[in-house]
Formats: structure tokens, C-alpha cells, sequence
RNA sequence: GGGCGGUUAGCUCAGUUGGUAGAGCGUCACAUUGACGUUGUGAAUGUCAGAGGUUCGAAUCCUCUACCGCCCACCA
């Protein structure tokens, strides 16, 4: 054996060893309760990120733990294409070279951007074999492979033919840059220093009533006035009409419970067609919508004269054209919170379009119970809570996107009725006349003779993200796959996408199978910077793991991404504790290199005659096996990782192999001093393999005749 | 407006049935052909944010306060 341990030399091969060897391949014994997770698909349009290399570790670590308790263990991995976030990401590629996704047109664009994720996604596999993901690739999956696409079909059509998916005229959040509706959960919130307007609103009939706004602009689509029904301010003018100024339109004063009377003149003006709160007042009070904003951020024709112009410039117009006839009562600094897009950080803009939209309510209650039941438990338990909070004010999900990169939603129109679509490149177009059906329909049902279109929007990529826990295993066709390993066990993930990702994935997988579609979920923490900062490309404080890996090897960076790291909480990550873990992985190699060296052929502890001292020793192992495993069992992995290690380097090496260098020398002694080494040793190497496999697996190769990654967890 | 989390060694953090405070990095002293210097031995450093309560006993449970951080929301 080398002086030191070689991981450069040995990592790959070791990889390859597993992977051939076909252990990452669960064989399906009926009978035994297996141990599944679903990897979290990464987007396949990155590399991968010290987060994922933390996610990556947890798993294998559970993973490889449960494989040695023989069981049947599947750790299925996959990549998403990632809708607007891989679109975007291909869109900037093409930006370098002058390009946008127009130039290419649709089917092209669509064509560069799948070669794009085909190279991302091979990258990606091989990083997470570099990090020693003993992940079962006969298995992998890709979010748009053709049985998983047919099965996003197939539940859209379920869930529209049963009334749970709709299409609606709704007010919906617009990233102008992206050319898409987002969801809610899309749009990112910042506050921001605005500017407070008040314009004075002639009433019809004499006086008038003063409305506070930070978007002058919209109110050239205002359809009412409103107030709180409490306020007694504007009692007498309730009933009477205001005439909105610029557009001379005659327009009501109502009532309102939403207005609250200490903001601004207690007045508000309401744009149902800009604005989501007035949006619901229109809606309650039968308000007409008037868009007076379209797609391109240009004012529309009801704009009237201010048809035309971007909106920054219609509402400098207004407020001078205000401010000539002497409507405005004055301005005021406002910081309030603007919606900007998740992806492209654009201001999001609300307009009123046609979109598709999940009927949420009577997905979340059964979500909500079986969290509440137990059915699903989360790892730290607090989480329960943030999910509780969000489901139970939870709105309808709009799904549609105006991207080219997805789902294509299988929608059909019949041509003969389609609705010319306008100049805009990206309108989603079609009339009222379509069907649902998971392929391309034959013959048009409506007119007989057209080929149908398809719609040209795509689905939130979250939709087929939720339903990823099952259709990776085959549904929903009743494969083997599927009704051996489902319900999986767990599903490992960040805390940051509890709404997005966990909480879709309870409500389909309830919907689509009937059962929760895992046991448990385990939320790991976001990795920071050695002092604790969030770490991103712009701050420059990126640690790349693969970086890590070359430096120091796999295991290193594993253990110091675990240990110190309790579930659910942020990881601080620094290369002086991985080092420090490289050190580790030399000590495991050095003590197994003078067992090597000194001890051939140990008996096991049974047939020796045991000092008090070596039996005293045994008992305390036995003990750390026991605590060890107990804290694997409930998902305290950086504090097992902790007890192996103080274990093996402070009382295993620092107590025993030098206790034993004396003994080893004497005749009498030697046998046994052999034997509880070995045991130790031995039974040690097996509990560190899923936290550093490598070295225990390499260190084992030179003791050992068979594989440490199939051997038994001790008891 | 509602909710959640944090406050433990110089730094970053563990500490899950309440029982004499732990890790990594850093600091100091000593050891040095011996599995490993990617080492060993020893040492220093903490009123576990503050106050009150429960208890034989609290970093751990309860209440309040302070300061950080985060999430959600229809802040016109």
C-alpha cells in the first residue's frame, strides 16, 4: 500500500468497479419493504453546485447505509429540463452571438436548446459519479423522455376531463423580457422606493374624491372608485360617479372590504385589468376590465391617445396632462415591494390573458391531511408549519407558460375557428374550439376536415416536476417498478422549494396514485461561504465541488459537507474542513495500511482469549455501533458522521493501535491483539463506507476478499 | 399585516427522550528516523443573548425582552 491514500488514482476506478458490478441495481424481492428515493432531478442546464454536492451526499449516505442492512435500496436519478430556467439560460448562450430565440424560430430553437441539455446532462452524470452517487443509471430518467411526457399528457387530460384544470381570461403575472405568465411563486418580491401620486377624481354632480396610486398610467383603465364600507368619510359619495379624468368615462364609487381607510386618502382607484386586488374587486363587483397594457409593455388602443407609447413614457404624459388641468394633489416618496421575475429579475407586470389553471382546493385539502396524519413526515419537523401556512391559503395554479421550451400543452384547436393571432411573436393563440387529448387527434371533430393545432404554450415545468415521485417508476402503466418501489421512502430536498416542488408533488401523487408519494421529506440547508454569506456567481465566493473533489477527493468534501450539518439547517462550507477531512481519509487509509502490514491472518475475537481490557474495549464498541445506528435511523447523519470519526481517529488509532504495538511484538499476546484490531477495524471501515466510500472501499480491497459496498452493517 | 428560524470557544457550526459543554479551522508548549507530519502528547479560551419560571438538576421545557435572518401577503 501507498504511504498515503491515492484518491486521484483509486476514485474512478472504484466508480467504475460499483457500477459494473451492477450493485447500484436493486434486485426486487418481494417480501422485503425496500428503500427508495427519487433523486431530485438537477436542471440540466448547469453544472453542478456545492448544493447539489450536498444533496448527493445525504442520499448516497442513506442510500448505501440502507443497501448494507440488505435491503433492496433504489436511488433512481434523472435530469429536468428545467422550462424557463434552461430557457433562459440557452437564451443567453445565443445572446453572445447576437442571436435571440427568433432568429432560430421555434422547432430550431427547440432542437439546439434539447442538444444544449444533452451536453449539460452528460457533465452532470459524470459529476455525480465523481461525487460517488450510487445511483441505479439503468434507470435514469429525463423529464422530457417519451413515457414520461405521455404520462404529463395523460394527467392533464384526467384532470381537465374532471374539472380540475380550466382555462380562463385571468389577471395573470407577465415578465415582459421572458414573454411568459408566471406563477405566483415566480415572482420574487423587492422592496422598492416608488413615488405615492394623488390625483383628484372629479365626481359627477360637483366636489370630488382623491385616489393615491404608484402607477398613474394604469388609471386610464380604472372602471371604479373604491372605499371601505366603514369609512365615514365617503358615505354621502357611495352610489355616485366619478368621471375619470384624461379618458372623460363615467365610472362608480363602490364599497369595498379589501380598501383599507388608514392607507393613502382611503380611496382607491381600480384597474381590474393591471392589478390582482383590483382584479378582484372587478370581479365581485361585475366591474368591466379595460387593458390599457399589453404584452410588449406598450400602451394598447384603449389607451386612447396614449395608444402606443412604453408605459414609463404613458405615465409621464398622464401626470403631466394631470398636472395641466390641475388634477394632481401632490406626490410622495412610497417604498412598496415590486414583483420582478424569478429568472430574469424584469419587472413583472399583471395583465389580464388566457391561460390554463390548476383548480387547487381540492388537491390541497387530502395534501394538507396527509402531512397532518402522519402519513408524511417532515425532517426538522418545523417545516410541517411553513407547508401548513402555504397550503391553506393556497390559489390556483396557473400552469401555462409562453415558452418554447417544455410541455407543449396538448390542447387542440380546430383551425377553421382559430383566432388569427396579432403581430406579437409569442401570443398564445386559438379560439374556443379544442379538445384535450394526450396525442395528436386524427381527423377534427369540430370542422371534420382541418389538422388540428396545437397549443403553443408550454407547462410550468413544476407540473411534470410533481409528478415525478411516479412517473419515473413507469404511471402510470402498473409496472413492476411502480408497485414495488411506490410509495417511496423519501425525498430529499431544500427547504426553498417546499411550495414549489414538495407540496405539487403531495397534491398530484395523492391525485394521480392515491397515496402520498413518500414517507417522509428531508430538507437539507442551503451550503454559504465560510462566513456564513449566501454564496452566488456575483459575490464571487463560489466553491465549485468539483474543484473540491480534484483537490482533496470525494470523500473529503463529503464529509465536510455533513459534518456540523444538521438537517433543515445552512451548511457553512469552507476548503480548511474539507482539508481536514482529506486528513481524515489518509488516517483511515494509514491505519489500515499497518494492520496490513502487521497482522496476517486474525482470528476473530471469539476464538481468542480476551484481556479484561480488549473485552472492555469490544463492549464500547459495540456501543458506538449501537448509537451510531440509531442516529442513522433517525436522520441524524452529521452527528453519526461526527461519532465515526472521533471514534476511529481518537480512541481506534490514537488508544488502541498504539496500545497494540507492543502487544503485537509479544508471542503471547500477539493473537489477540490481531484479532481486535481486525474486528474494529473491519466493522469499522463498513460503518464509515456510506460517508467515504472510497477510501474504505480501496482499504478493503487490499484486506478484504469481497466488496465493502454489499457487506453487512454490523449489530 | 401574518408566520418561521437563529443568538453556544477567536471564526463557522453540532449538541432530538433535561444529568459534569463538543467538532473543524485558528492559538500556545512539547515530541520527531517507528501506519500516517495529511502525525502524536498536552494546554488555553465559553456566566450556552438577557430576565423570570418548572425541576433534585435546564444550552435543552415554559413565559417575556433584545438583537439578527428568512418566508408568506391583495403596502393602492
Amino acid at each position: 500500500m501507498d504511504k498515503t491514500f491515492d484518491f486521484k488514482k483509486l476514485e474512478s476506478g472504484l466508480y467504475d468497479s460499483w457500477e459494473k458490478s451492477g450493485v447500484f441495481t436493486p434486485k426486487i424481492e418481494t417480501g422485503k419493504q425496500p428503500y427508495t428515493i427519487i433523486m431530485p432531478p438537477p436542471n440540466a442546464n448547469a453544472s453542478l453546485h456545492i448544493g447539489h454536492a450536498l444533496f448527493v451526499t445525504v442520499e448516497d449516505i442513506m442510500v448505501r447505509y440502507h443497501r448494507m442492512k440488505g435491503e433492496p435500496t433504489l436511488w433512481l436519478p434523472g435530469a429536468d429540463h428545467a422550462g424557463i430556467a434552461t430557457q433562459v439560460s440557452f437564451e443567453k448562450e445565443l445572446a453572445k452571438q447576437d442571436k435571440t430565440r427568433f432568429d432560430l424560430g421555434r422547432d430550431e430553437f427547440v432542437k439546439q436548446t434539447f442538444d444544449f441539455t444533452v451536453k449539460n446532462r452528460i457533465t452532470m452524470e459524470n459529476q455525480l459519479r465523481a461525487l460517488g452517487a450510487s445511483c441505479d443509471w439503468t434507470r435514469k430518467k429525463f423529464t422530457l423522455d417519451s413515457d414520461v411526457s405521455e404520462a404529463v399528457f395523460t394527467t392533464f387530460k384526467k384532470m381537465y376531463d374532471e374539472g380540475l384544470i380550466y382555462r380562463g381570461e385571468r389577471i395573470v403575472n407577465w415578465c415582459p423580457r421572458c414573454a411568459t405568465s408566471l406563477s405566483d411563486l415566480e415572482v420574487e418580491h423587492k422592496e422598492t422606493e416608488g413615488v405615492l401620486t394623488y390625483i383628484k377624481y372629479p365626481v359627477v354632480g360637483g366636489g370630488e374624491i382623491v385616489v393615491a396610486t404608484t402607477r398613474p398610467e394604469t388609471m386610464l383603465g380604472d372602471t371604479a372608485v373604491a372605499v371601505n364600507p366603514n369609512d365615514k368619510r365617503y358615505v354621502k359619495l357611495v352610489g355616485q360617479k366619478v368621471l375619470l379624468p384624461l379618458m372623460e368615462r363615467e365610472i362608480p364609487i363602490i364599497t369595498d372590504i379589501v380598501v383599507d381607510m388608514e392607507f393613502g386618502t382611503g380611496a382607491v382607484k381600480v384597474t381590474p385589468a393591471h392589478d390582482s386586488t383590483d382584479f378582484e374587486i372587478g370581479q365581485r363587483h361585475g366591474l368591466p376590465t379595460i387593458s390599457v397594457i399589453g404584452q410588449d409593455l406598450k400602451m394598447t388602443e384603449s389607451a386612447g391617445r396614449y395608444a402606443g407609447m412604453k408605459t414609463k413614457e404613458a405615465r409621464e404624459k398622464v401626470i403631466a396632462d394631470l398636472q395641466t388641468v390641475g388634477l394632481i394633489e401632490k406626490t410622495q416618496p412610497h417604498l412598496h415591494s415590486v414583483g420582478r421575475c424569478q429568472r430574469c429579475d424584469s419587472v413583472v407586470e399583471p395583465i389580464i390573458s388566457k391561460q390554463w389553471f390548476v383548480k387547487i382546493a381540492s388537491l390541497a385539502k387530502p395534501a394538507i391531511e396527509a402531512v397532518k396524519r402522519g402519513a408524511i413526515k417532515f425532517i426538522p419537523q418545523h417545516f410541517e408549519k411553513l407547508y401548513f401556512n402555504w397550503m391553506e391559503n393556497i390559489r390556483d395554479w396557473n400552469i401555462s407558460r409562453q415558452l418554447w421550451w417544455g410541455h407543449q400543452i396538448p390542447v387542440w384547436y380546430c383551425q377553421a375557428q382559430q383566432v388569427k393571432s396579432d403581430k406579437l411573436k409569442v401570443i398564445s393563440e386559438g379560439g374556443d374550439n379544442f379538445i384535450v387529448s394526450a396525442e395528436r387527434p386524427g381527423k377534427c371533430p369540430v370542422c371534420g376536415k382541418c389538422e388540428m393545432c396545437q397549443d403553443t404554450d408550454t407547462l410550468d415545468t413544476w407540473f411534470s416536476s410533481g409528478l415525478w415521485p411516479f412517473t419515473t417508476l413507469g404511471w402510470p402503466k402498473s409496472t413492476e417498478d411502480f408497485k414495488y418501489f411506490y410509495p417511496t421512502t423519501m425525498m430529499e430536498t431544500g427547504w426553498d422549494i417546499i411550495f414549489f416542488w414538495v407540496a405539487r408533488m403531495i397534491m398530484l401523487g395523492i391525485y394521480c396514485t392515491g397515496k402520498p408519494p413518500f414517507e417522509l421529506v428531508y430538507l437539507n440547508g442551503l451550503v454559504r461561504d465560510q462566513e456564513g454569506n449566501k454564496i452566488s456567481k456575483s459575490k464571487g465566493n463560489v466553491i465549485d465541488p468539483m474543484m473540491m473533489v480534484e483537490k482533496y477527493g470525494a470523500d473529503a468534501l463529503r464529509m465536510g459537507l455533513v459534518v456540523g450539518t444538521a438537517a433543515g439547517n445552512d451548511t457553512a462550507m469552507s476548503e480548511d474542513k474539507v482539508r481536514a477531512y482529506r486528513n481524515f481519509a489518509n488516517k483511515i487509509w494509514n491505519a489500515a495500511r499497518f494492520i496490513n502490514l502487521e497482522v496476517s491472518t486474525p482470528k476473530a475475537v471469539k476464538e481468542v482469549e480476551l484481556t479484561a481490557e480488549d473485552t472492555a474495549w469490544l463492549k464500547e464498541f459495540d456501543e458506538m455501533i449501537r448509537e451510531t445506528t440509531k442516529m442513522m435511523e433517525q436522520y441524524q447523519l452529521g452527528q453519526a458522521a461526527e461519532k465515526l470519526y472521533g471514534y476511529f481517529w481518537h480512541t481506534f488509532c490514537d488508544k488502541h493501535i498504539e496500545a497494540a504495538k507492543p502487544r503485537l511484538k509479544d508471542e503471547q499476546q500477539k493473537e489477540t491483539a490481531a484479532a481486535v484490531l481486525d474486528h474494529i477495524l473491519k466493522n469499522s471501515l463498513i460503518m464509515l463506507h456510506p460517508f467515504v466510500p472510497f477510501v474504505t472501499e480501496a482499504v478493503w480491497g487490499e484486506l478484504y476478499d469481497d466488496q465493502l459496498i454489499t457487506a453487512a452493517w454490523p449489530k
